[in-house]
DNA sequence: TGAACTCAGACTAATTTAGTCCTATACTCA
DNA sequence: TGAGTATAGGACTAAATTAGTCTGAGTTCA
């Protein structure tokens, strides 16, 4: 149904969360997760996976936790996604690895992956930052992108 | 992974061959099925719903089969995705029916609903007479979107 | 040292998606 | 009219994916 998984879900939030208390030293992941009633030990492995990808980094030990790598502003949702459910392919044909089983039949994924490089693009332009609340600021808030369809 | 189901691609798939066939009397599950090697049982299912939601105009009996209702040109993939797989939403939290369970906690799902009517825009402008193959045809061909990112 | 963390892999449970089976009904044509 | 070919649709099983848990490490710091 074209849906973001939870683990990605959950990643996002919690990079907005670490977004919003970027002065504090560092969030521990249970911090995050009781923040959001999310199960701690999965959100851990979610951001464990982060920090791998280079969107986080991590301090082990007492006080230890997460922080940003990198400006709210050069984090974009895509990175987020992909990270944690891996590369985005909206047809389920081209897998990356194997070529579409229906071999020379399926003449669909052509015309659909450049669907899916909208998408991407899309995801691409969508910053961490632009998940905070901008209730109370009057710049450019609601159109993140325009569509012209040209066909 | 932000996926179509198999179910959406073989709708696609089914209504690109119709639209290819569309002089010809009507096609039935089988034949489509063959001709993509998809389950046959399966794509019936697929047609059968595709039918119902009015996409598609069926015909019992012998010679009997399928055929689109309208031109492929008045025929979104949006349409078809939706048919088949329900509404569309690219977040976990709003499925529709219940609000997300993580209550007041979720603030990210507002923002990217915007990313989500955005992938609808696109959907709905991939109609099926552009999964045709215009190989030879000289007209606007490649960039279905144009994207501007105002952020 | 021990409390509070991260790190990582194996595992189980739950949910969703894919596909099958079976029966009923509709239409066509010989 | 009845045999054959099709759609219609519900119930069911199987497979795959996603979600979440458990366990046992290695770190850091007071």
């Amino acid at each position: 149904m074209l849906r973001l998984t939870k683990k990605a879900d959950y990643g996002l939030m919690a990079l907005k969360y670490l977004a919003e208390h970027a002065g504090e030293p560092s969030l521990s992941a249970k911090d995050i997760a009781e923040a959001y009633h999310i199960p701690p030990q999965l959100l851990a492995k979610i951001l464990q996976k982060l920090t791998r990808e280079g969107l986080l980094r991590s301090h082990a030990g007492m006080n230890g936790g997460y922080s940003l790598s990198r400006d709210a502003k050069e984090i974009s949702a895509f990175e987020v996604i992909r990270a944690i459910d891996g590369p985005l392919f909206i047809t389920s044909c081209t897998t990356g690895t194997s070529t579409c089983d229906l071999t020379a039949s399926c003449t669909i994924k052509e015309p659909l992956a450049r669907v899916n490089e909208s998408i991407v693009e899309l995801l691409r332009n969508t910053r961490i930052s632009d998940l905070l609340d901008h209730s109370g600021r009057e710049e450019a808030p609601p159109e993140l992108v325009t569509i012209a369809s040209v066909s």
